[in-house]
DNA sequence: TATTGTTATACTCTATAACTATA
DNA sequence: TATAGTTATAGAGTATAACAATA
């Protein structure tokens, strides 16, 4: 597949190897392309999608940059932040609240339980689920992570300023 | 691994099936949990990263689904984008540009070739590298791409508000 | 030596489906 | 029959490393 794809390529080439004059970008700069610079992104400017996925790409990284002594991802910081602060929570409901698949939590569960974070414990009035709980050294870890996740919040804070980090946190309150 | 896992799981539930009083929730609500609303998110409220990541859930599923019938997602479109803003590009100015793995925009380019949306053109100056323009099909294509994410930004609007999408742009002007 | 495109591998994440044990 | 947790699989997406052709 992969080789049949490669010839077609090669073929196409052939019968258009003819230089052309370099047209002009859609943004108006007219620049040379592969110069590495002024490469215009044209409609994509206007999309929120677009300026939100770097965002976060940013963010995340630097999330996982200022814990990484503790060895902590987002998504592990949220599932025990709400453990944390809602004990006794079944699986199901942890993963509605949060917006995860049940069956991933499944895993992020196993890794958070093995490093004696969290404990899985039979509810005593469905014995189908789990009441989940911080394990007492889960619970100072947790205290931990908060203060580097803060950390991490001030650098937030310096990329895009203080006032437009807050603006932020109220445009998208909606979608916690 | 996980069978293992599983029998530490019911053992330590054996010894720790006592039915406690709930917990208050770190909120302050002091509502029930597994009554399916009113869980507490606790220091997640404060952190801009949680909120983005859902916003961006939502708005990438948007996109998703109302360009669905043409069968176009988010980084695709985003790929044509500015190839089409930027004809003649190479292979690794679109991954630089884009923020996407060279490694990953080679399978991204396959699939967009074999749609005859995108074309690889041996580049006359540099014989490793391939210059990338739209095809016929392919520009004609974009145009109603663009009209059907239009509609998409339009459902964002929708969702936060005309200015606060506008300003969130501003905000995040810096990303692109 | 370094870079471009490619292939390959591994790990994360999302999306499903199916199984079990319970309800 | 429906639900909670689990297992498995497939597809995106991210992160690397290595290779051939070329610079």
């Amino acid at each position: 597949m992969a080789t049949k794809q490669q010839a077609q390529r090669r073929a196409a080439g052939s019968r258009a190897a003819v230089h052309r004059p370099k047209p002009q970008s859609a943004n108006g700069t007219g620049r040379d392309h592969d110069a590495e610079r002024e490469i215009g992104l044209d409609a994509l400017v206007g999309h929120a999608g677009y300026a939100v996925r770097r965002f976060q790409l940013w963010i995340f990284q630097d999330f996982i940059k200022t814990l990484a002594a503790v060895d902590i991802r987002p998504t592990q910081y949220s599932v025990m932040t709400v453990i944390g602060a809602n004990p006794g929570l079944s699986q199901m409901a942890v993963a509605k609240r949060l917006g995860i698949e049940r069956a991933r939590l499944v895993h992020l569960l196993d890794s958070l339980e093995a490093r004696d974070l969290v404990n899985r414990i039979p509810s005593a009035t469905d014995r189908r689920s789990h009441a989940l709980h911080l394990t007492t050294s889960g619970k100072a870890a947790l205290a931990q992570f908060r203060r580097l996740a803060a950390e991490h919040e001030r650098h937030v804070a310096e990329k895009i300023g203080k006032e437009n980090r807050e603006r932020l946190l109220q445009i998208l309150a909606a979608f916690t």
